[in-house]
DNA sequence: TAGACAGGTAAGCGTTTGCTTACGTATATT
DNA sequence: AATATACGTAAGCAAACGCTTACCTGTCTA
């Protein structure tokens, strides 16, 4: 995982492990407590923190403390660079899926 | 980088170090030779064969000998896990980064 | 105020990555 | 046939990863 002069690990690298995916994933739906996205991983605590770590460094994930506990929330625009560079790759994809994935953003818009 | 049950590194961890997106992104263009690629790198070329071999197994690009060369090719449909899971988070985009991005798609057909 | 609970940090360790140099192999050129 | 070219492979090594256990700090609660 690439770190960057800025010591900010980039984004591609943070995105490169399943676990650290799931997490974003997770992050999705609602901001949650550390404890409540390790209840979704076999690893042990520590390690959920650490590549909650890695998220943070990354920018992709904010965290909030209230009371003893530590809320995560995303931040989807540091995904931008991911977006960005796929997006190079776009005129590959038939319009099939182009449609179904402009579909997709519209409907969950509404 | 993982490596999934199958022996096949996944595409993310693939497209996690810079100089593979940047042998990627040179590929799209046309097939390069292997020595080609490297006058694009300051490492050495043996570094640029293994950053290769990771995108072969990867299933990203795909080999032709043509003589004592070696012709890359861009498999470009092996993005598409990281085109879905960047699909999840479309919600977030605002619609100007959308219409923009469709807009370069559409242009890139005609 | 004495636990209990949430969660970060440190240390240690085996594995993987990413690079180098040295060398091997196949094809092309003279 | 001898040599040059293209490129892969092997070995070695420092650094980074990913995980564990042990421990520490800060906040709630009985």
């Amino acid at each position: 995982m690439v770190v960057t002069p800025d010591r900010r690990p980039d984004v591609f690298g943070a995105i490169s492990h399943p676990a650290r995916r799931r997490m974003l994933d997770l992050l999705v739906e609602a901001d949650r407590s550390v404890n409540t996205i390790a209840g979704h991983f076999q690893m042990s605590r520590p390690a959920v923190s650490q590549h909650l770590r890695v998220l943070l460094e990354a920018g992709l994930v904010t965290e909030q403390r209230r009371g003893r506990e530590r809320c995560y929330h995303l931040v989807p625009e540091r995904l931008g660079p991911v977006r960005e560079w796929i997006a190079h790759y776009e005129r590959f994809w038939d319009d099939r899926l182009l449609r179904l994935q402009q579909q997709l953003a519209k409907r969950s818009k509404e």
